[in-house]
DNA sequence: GACTTTTAAATGTCAGACAAATGAAAATTT
DNA sequence: AAATTTTCATTTGTCTGACATTTAAAAGTC
């Protein structure tokens, strides 16, 4: 952990990926405790609001946490699935909003990745998630949900999907992507008419899922996302000429 | 971007978070300038110190830069691709090495992501693609190459692949999965046969993907998967017994 | 008009101080 | 002696005020 200045950055930003580095490179283990703020600030010959600086942007990113008090500082944190996963969803939303992806792009890598899990849940999938996307499928048959509604229950039911594949690093990749989309997928107005389809095909799925039928959960999913592209063009359609 | 004050946390944690939301919500848009740290400590009615601490929480997720000087100040950030990127590296380079993930696991989920573009990029690689995969695979015939060399090499390929699917947003997210398994896969030692067999299936893929046959890439990577897979057991059982 | 100088605004950094939390040791009580 | 309370040192959280540095725009000069 020593002071490699990297061009000329901010101190604090040097700092941090000094320390960042030494966590990466696992000089500094996991529960291990940093020096204090001040014997940060002697070694890296700065304030010690710079060497704050520092720690918060690591803190920012969940690489570390802090504890006041005696016995207190700052710790190497262990990344959890969590963390992880709403840093994801954090980032890829940001992109989807700032970066104008379009929605079929968005659709299609989104889809492609859950395809992926498809065949590896439709070989692992236990009771409890097929019982969870059934409870879905029926939330999504009320009458009275609203599109918000809808939409949330849409992300459960598909991240029951994807969890089934019981692989946590496609579970947390594959879920920020699902969840970023939320907002996309809001915008698009749910008939009656499409809900009963999307819900139809939520069956399929399960159904093939239940019966450990790969092939069929494939292309249910390709069905989907056909259908919500469409879906997403007829209301772009609709809104150029509101008639 | 009023001041919601949340749970019992950190000022400087709470104003990051109410920025972020202002950021993420629309409110403050792409290239738009923050008030200034003196204006903002005026509103959050906090010290300068703890407002910059907050934005340089921004600043690790790159969501503001900074810039000195007269009309400097903060600015929203579009979040490039490669920012992104580089944050999933990051991210999933510790998730896989802090929480233990099996070799297996990681690689399993590698290429279901990797067999999902697969398609794609069967439909739509370009030539510029293909000789890039090609030159990779000559680099890795020759002799002298080390296993880190070897393993670079490995990625840059199947980056080229991914790009195949000219899908911005799979390219984002495979590519951090597949460069933060680096580590792991270099902790193997690639034999001069298993080289051989691996720059087999690379050009049994290339060839495939030259002649858009999707079926055929997607068994390959399955092959290349499981052979993979089989190295890391083998290398596993060396080290146990060093006979 | 083109160039140079000044200036003001903003971030970057520093120093010192106090507040608040917290665990451990010391003192007190039972 | 055991249990409880008090004290205390350590560490992070926050504030105040100041100065350094950068930078673009305004003012001045040729």
């Amino acid at each position: 952990m020593k002071a490699a200045p990297r061009k000329t950055a901010d101190l604090s930003a040097q700092i941090a990926h000094a320390i960042r580095d030494a966590i990466v490179s696992g000089e500094l283990i996991v529960d291990a405790r940093l020096p204090s703020e001040a014997e940060l600030s002697d070694q890296f010959k700065v304030s010690r609001p710079t060497v704050r600086e520092a720690l918060k942007r690591l803190a920012a990113q969940s690489l570390i946490r802090t504890q006041r008090g005696a016995s207190g500082g700052a710790f190497v944190n262990r990344l959890s699935f969590e963390d992880a996963y709403s840093q994801q969803v954090t980032t890829s939303t940001l992109l989807l909003s700032m970066n104008a992806v379009s929605f079929d792009t968005a659709c299609e890598a989104r889809y492609a990745l859950e395809r992926a899990c498809a065949s590896l849940s439709a070989q692992r999938r236990t009771a409890d998630q097929l019982a969870t996307m059934r409870a879905e499928i029926f939330r999504q048959s009320q009458p009275g949900l609203t599109d918000e509604a809808f939409c949330a229950s849409d992300v459960t039911f598909h991240r029951a999907l994807v969890d089934g594949a019981e692989n946590p690093v496609l579970s947390y990749q594959l879920a920020g992507a699902v969840e970023a989309m939320q907002p996309l997928m809001n915008m698009i107005t749910f008939t009656a008419r499409s809900r009963e389809e999307i819900i139809a095909l939520h069956t399929r799925i399960t159904d093939a899922l239940e019966a450990r039928d790969a092939e069929t959960v494939d292309t249910a999913l390709v069905d989907l996302e056909h259908y919500t592209r469409q879906l997403a063009h007829d209301v772009a359609e609709q809104k150029r000429k509101p008639a």
